[in-house]
DNA sequence: GCATTAATTAAATAATAATTGTATTATTGC
DNA sequence: GCAATAATACAATTATTATTTAATTAATGC
């Protein structure tokens, strides 16, 4: 991942409704939901959550699929394991003894061989 | 790490001028860099610079520290941990199977248990 | 003490982002 | 075809962030 990306992503997830959608599909797993379930489970009116749908699709953190005149959204966990893998990169970069083997509250890594 | 600090971290982080510094005190490491070194090293005249610095600050990404008359900024690389195990944590939550044990480019985690 | 340097604060402006209301597109079922 | 529903596009407003300039605080060295 690179740095504009990383920069959209973040952005995508810099706030509380977007970070709230995002979670709500991840939890919502395969099947995903249509717009209006998500605009009920959150009570978000439906120009602002096309908004910020939208913005979500264009970073590439969801997935849209039409089904008949619904729209279909899904978490894709594959630009999540990206971003993480960016900031463990970041986190990391020339100074691995910091980030690892040590007592982490991550439970994430700390026994693997750091990246490059 | 609760859904209102990630926000703020998410908003340090989504910005170009803030990624920058960020990782530019990565790469700096324990030694860390005082305001003018990475107003120099990125061009940010220091009044920007210093608006940055407070929000990275705020968000706790950074740790400052008074020497003299400059002031010495260190990433925080605890907290970049804890952000790491937070999106673990979203990325799997109810659906482990979508996160690991499949090809992934980020070569992190991948043969752990997932967290719960 | 005074001039110099480092950095921040404060105030004004410029630039972006979020929200709301209205109008439009497209699909469904009758 | 037409009414009903799902969702988005557009326009206007509001709110938030980013940037710049000028002024201030605080530490250093003479």
């Amino acid at each position: 991942m690179d740095k504009i990306t990383a920069t959209i992503v973040f952005e995508s997830l810099a706030s509380g409704v977007r970070l709230d959608i995002f979670r709500l599909l991840v939890k919502a797993g395969e099947e995903g939901l249509v717009v209006g379930e998500i605009g009920r489970a959150l009570g978000i009116p439906p120009t602002n959550l096309s908004f910020h749908l939208k913005a979500l699709t264009q970073a590439r953190l969801l997935v849209v699929e039409q089904q008949g005149r619904f729209q279909r959204y899904r978490a894709n966990l594959a630009l999540m394991r990206e971003l993480i893998a960016y900031l463990t990169e970041e986190c990391c970069s020339g100074h691995p003894e910091q980030c690892f083997d040590q007592d982490s509250e991550s439970g994430c890594c700390d026994t693997q061989t750091p990246l490059s």
